[in-house]
DNA sequence: GATCGGCGTCAGGATCTCGTCAAGGCACCG
DNA sequence: CGGTGCCTTGACGAGATCCTGACGCCGATC
């Protein structure tokens, strides 16, 4: 249902947690130090995370600031300190909402769903379907039809397609695309955008030499306009 | 600085929060029962509620439901029983957050502030588009109109205009526009300002060598002007 | 009236960026 | 174990953008 990333160093905490999530619908990855937080959440894009902040490698604010970098995700920390001072620290990196261990794992719960259905209220439930004239985009059956017949998308490419269609009319910077897509350390590999921008170009376009719907601003980043 | 409701129907943390969020430069209304809450939440408009759950009307959760059937402003319930299900049932009504008594004034104020955060994040659907007389500015979109016709800037032009729309009405310094358009080591290439303000006079104006919008103060900087 | 500094204008060549094609690597699946 | 689809990487021409120098204009100053 939800995907949840979990991070703490205390194994019997986190096989706690997993099971809950798991036994609620979620699916869950999990993460014992803060390098393998920031890892994990590049490549499993959680929809929520829960962080304790006694982790052994990295400063828990730290984690807060490297997460907060490229996502918006909600961050729930966890932490055994009932000193104010830390909750403040905590809560004004970015967090979203600061508990107490010990913790009762109703409450949690019940703190998660509040941080899930903010988000999703938060994401605007626009139109899913955006038509051009050329192919039409469904963004909640992921599927994209030109000419009636269905086109089929790679995983990358429906991903770039996606973020810029969400953002139709807006210019979508490359550094934004790259780490949407790829993950933050792919900021800089301006390479592979052009490959797939010629392949969605090539799949989409009447034209693919002279796009209409995907272009491009040199040296900004890319557009879709309708 | 932020529109605030306090509502609580014990006077004394009505005042320490009154006290507390006014000197923090906040705009704050208060309530002391629900149905006071819910009619001052009309015609105030806050942008977070601070809510007590120990009304002598209605019941906490009522409050909530109340609230959420019109608006999605963040509501952090404050409360004397530390009885996990109340948080659950505050929680699972709308709320955004749930902090018991007694607290620490900071924690709240740091709560408050993400809660805060999180909604003007969520809400972008603010006007970032600057008109003038002869051309309109969208500064989200990153797109210049001009007579209905999109027109296209480079990376450096936009720059520039960005930071002159951004800053429009006042005079932008040469060396600030160098320095954040160019970097700071090119704070005295004085040169580069002209030849680019020139390109934008050109693409823009409707006289460039009459510039009505882009305007030159000989020897400072210049100025947008809509 | 001459001089000087700041500004606007223009255009060509240097430099960066983009599109395109194709080949290699890797995981997954039958 | 071979095949297939997908992602990565390299090379190169085409195109867009940027830098640079030359020149003329204007107002202020001497």
């Amino acid at each position: 249902m939800t995907r949840v990333l979990v991070v703490d160093d205390e194994p019997q905490i986190v096989r706690a947690l997993r099971i809950n999530l798991t036994a609620r619908g979620h699916e869950v990855a999990t993460a014992l130090t803060g390098t393998e937080a920031l890892r994990v959440a590049a490549s499993f894009r959680p929809e929520v995370v829960i962080l304790d902040l006694g982790l052994p490698d990295l400063d828990g604010t730290a984690v807060i600031e490297g997460l907060r970098g490229w996502t918006t995700v909600p961050i729930i920390v966890l932490s055994a300190r009932t000193d104010s001072g830390d909750k403040v620290a905590a809560l004004d990196a970015g967090a979203d909402d600061y508990v107490t261990k010990p913790f009762g794992m109703d409450e949690l719960l019940a703190r998660l769903r509040a941080a899930v259905r903010r988000a999703s209220a938060a994401a605007p439930g626009e139109e899913a379907v955006v038509e051009t004239a050329a192919f039409t985009v469904d963004l909640a059956a992921k599927k994209v039809l030109r000419e009636g017949a269905e086109v089929h998308l790679t995983p990358t490419e429906w991903g770039i397609l996606e973020l810029l269609v969400r953002n139709r009319g807006k210019l979508v910077g490359q550094k934004q695309l790259l780490q949407e897509v790829w993950g933050p350390a792919y900021a800089s590999e301006t390479h592979y955008l052009r490959v797939y921008l010629a392949q969605l170009r090539r799949k989409l376009e009447p034209r693919p030499s002279r796009p209409r719907h995907l272009v491009t601003e040199a040296g900004m980043g890319y557009r879709f306009e309708v």
